[in-house]
DNA sequence: ACCCCTTGGTGACTTGGTCACATAAAAGGC
DNA sequence: GCCTTTTATGTGACCAAGTCACCAAGGGGT
């Protein structure tokens, strides 16, 4: 099994090189395609999970159908729902989907366990995963208990851009991260257009004034 | 130092004679009034809290004021904030206050990063405590973003009551607990009252047809 | 060209949150 | 006891957000 993934992660590389050598033998490089499930209720997980490539987006769905994105994980991250069902028997009603192709290491629970024991460096590598998760949440707390649909949805629109201030998705996609309903996010981006902040086609959105969008979730 | 509240925490019967030894001797039980704060961003703590006797209510502020309750800590576990604090150097936007007076264990980093190292139970124990704390944070984004605000008020009645069906506690109050308005607290009491399923006085609501709220939360 | 499915637009309505007040009930001071 | 102050609650007007029902493009396939 190859090594050459380890220094992905800077916390692994603290690790001794038996230690190294260690979780490079047990684990195992996956390649999963977009839009698959790593994670949901009722699919017990089995591996520690290390995303090397990609970005694994986790979401919340409600019994009335609605869902809401509550974080993405990315390269160099670990995912914490998994770990956590992994070390306590909860289980979570929020699935994980692949947006992109993904590349992951998959670490077997018994490896897990180990290395938690030997390496202080990797317990806090899986702690740092966790409280940010946490800090995650409680920002989707604040954001869904507190704060008007609007700013959210200009602040999504520039942090969902690429460079070019372009994003290709739709309203619908919109609402989900925000936890919003279609009708609301398409209503409020037609007010965007109007006062020129933005200009749309179908499934394509194009930011003309970012300065604006910024200026709005951050003043008023 | 007594050894004497170990027991209070069944994950840690488990250690080692020794290990529990070890805990007991650098750990300081403290006494807390109601109403103090345990955490508040801005303040770094310093030790692992063990709850032995109170609660603590754990909750988020807005910018405007705005506040919600994110979940409680009681009797037997742990405070996963200053845990979180404790392991990674992420700060929280959420505070930590007794509702009544506290007896808990502070349990300095370095020991527990030694019991950490060495004891497994231990480490299931930690991570026992994120993970609930991570399902009632998913339970509070679920609620707030796709739940309606009677069916809310209906259940944090029935789960707040004491046996006799008695709260005391104000409409703001119970508007904190659901990171909504008094006002409409206020409003949906008051419906429940002309239906006949409670009474209301200043401070005080008694529960006259718990069934009946109960129903709310569950169908329609 | 046509059909079909996805995406987006719209009006009417309900619910929830905000604001600006008015009342009322406790809590003390004297 | 009475009067003042504080705290709790009631209410109407208004705005923002979510729901529902439906329509109108757009953009493939065949």
């Amino acid at each position: 099994m190859p090594l050459d993934w380890i220094p992905r992660f800077p916390e692994l590389t603290k690790l001794t090189p038996a230690e190294q050598q260690r979780v490079a033998e047990s684990a195992q490089v996956v390649d999963l395609p977009a839009q698959t499930t790593v994670f949901a209720p009722g699919l017990p997980p089995e591996n520690f999970l290390l995303l090397l490539d990609g970005t694994v987006r986790v979401q919340q769905v409600s019994s009335g159908g609605r869902e809401i994105v509550l974080y993405r994980v990315t390269g160099g991250e670990s995912c914490i729902m998994t770990t956590a069902c992994l070390l306590s028997q909860d289980t979570y009603n929020a699935e994980g989907i692949t947006e992109t192709p993904v590349q992951a290491v998959a670490v077997p629970k018994a490896t897990f366990d180990e290395m938690m024991a030997r390496s202080a460096e990797f317990r806090r590598f899986v702690f740092a995963d966790y409280s940010s998760r946490i800090t995650d949440l409680l920002h989707v707390v604040e954001e869904v208990a507190f704060e008007r649909i609007d700013k959210r949805l200009a602040q999504k629109l520039t942090e969902l851009a690429d460079p070019e201030g372009r994003l290709s998705l739709t309203h619908q996609e919109l609402a989900v991260e925000l936890g919003s309903a279609r009708e609301v996010v398409s209503r409020h981006l037609k007010e965007f257009q109007r006062r020129g902040w933005l200009d749309m086609s179908r499934g394509q959105i194009k930011l003309r004034d970012p300065a604006a969008l910024t200026q709005l979730t951050a003043g008023d």
